[in-house]
DNA sequence: GTTAGTGCAAATCGTTTGCACGGTT
DNA sequence: AACCGTGCAAACGATTTGCACTAAC
C-alpha cells in the first residue's frame, strides 16, 4: 500500500491541476480515510472526524463534495447499497471486490485475477470503454449463519 | 424462459403461502414487468401501467412495495444507481450481468460462466452462503464514446 | 366479517445546492 | 485581492410510512 506522503502530495498534485484548494478539512478527509481501515458512509466518516478532531468545524456537505473529489481522483472507492447509500474507503490499495453480509451488512473483501481479466475482455466485446466496475456477492457471512440456528 | 402461466401460478402460490392476497395491482405489476423486456425504474413501470390500463387506479407506493415483494421472492432482479434510485427487471429468465454506460445509464446484459463458477468457489472460500450476485463493469458505450468527440 | 392492500399525502433518508462568510493562493 | 471552499439550512429525489378506505379471502 502507498505511503500517506506520497498520497498526500498525489492529491495536492490534483488539486493544484485543477485549480483546488488543499484545505484542513481535505486534509483531514483523506488522513482519517487513509489511517482507518474499513469502508465508510459520509455519516461516519464525520462522526468519526468529529471526534477525532473536536476543534475542526466540518459539515456533512464537505465530507460529501471531498468524497465526490476523491473518487474522481481515483484515491477512493465506493460501493453501493441502493437507496440505503454509498460506502467509501481508500481506494490506492490494491483493487479488490467485495462479499456483503445481508444480515449484518459487514464487508469481505477479495482479488480473484480470472474475475479480472474477464472483465477486461467482456468490455472490449462489447466496444466499452471500461472506467471501473464493482462486483458484489451477496450472502450470509460464516458468523450470521451461525446466529441463526 | 418461464412462460407467463406458470410464473404466475408460482407468484400466487407465494402470496398464499404467507398469507397475501393477488390483487389486481399485483397481477397487473408482474404482467407489465414480464411483457415489457427491459429494465425499469419504478417511476417508469408507473407510467407504463397507466399508459395501459387507463381504467386502474394505482399509485407509487404499491409499486414500491410490490417490487419489493417480487424481489425478496426472486421474480425479479434490480441493480442499483447509486442514490440515482434502482432499476427492476424480471429476473426469471437466465440470469446476467450488466454492462453499466455512465453517460447515458444504458444497460447491456451479459453472461460469462468463467466469471459465475468463479464466484461461486469465492463464496466457498470465505465460507459464503451466497443468495446473489451482482456485477456491473461501467464505462463508456459504444455510442457515447462517438457522442464526445 | 376479517385481514391485508390500496392511494394519498406526509414523512424520511441520503444527497445536493444556494448563499454569505472565511480561508487559501 | 481574487476566488475557491466552507457551514448552514433549505431543497431535492427516491423511497417509506401512517391512515382511512376498499377489496380479497
Amino acid at each position: 500500500m502507498i505511503d500517506y506522503e506520497t498520497l498526500l502530495i498525489s492529491f495536492k498534485q490534483i488539486l493544484k491541476d485543477n485549480g483546488l484548494k488543499f484545505t484542513k478539512q481535505r486534509d483531514i478527509i483523506l488522513k482519517t480515510l487513509y489511517s482507518n481501515t474499513g469502508h465508510f458512509t459520509p455519516e461516519e466518516l464525520l462522526s468519526i472526524i468529529k471526534k477525532d478532531y473536536p476543534k475542526l468545524t466540518i459539515g456533512i456537505a464537505t465530507i460529501y463534495r471531498t468524497l465526490g473529489l476523491l473518487e474522481e481522483s481515483k484515491i477512493v472507492d465506493s460501493i453501493s447499497f441502493g437507496a440505503k447509500g454509498k460506502k467509501y474507503e481508500i481506494g490506492v490499495k490494491a483493487h479488490h471486490d467485495h462479499l456483503v453480509c445481508i444480515e449484518c451488512a459487514k464487508l469481505i473483501e477479495f482479488l480473484d485475477e480470472t474475475i479480472e481479466l474477464q472483465q477486461e475482455l467482456i468490455a472490449k466485446k462489447f466496444d466499452f470503454k471500461m472506467t471501473g466496475h464493482n462486483m458484489n456477492i451477496m450472502g450470509i457471512c460464516k458468523e450470521c449463519q451461525k446466529k441463526k440456528i
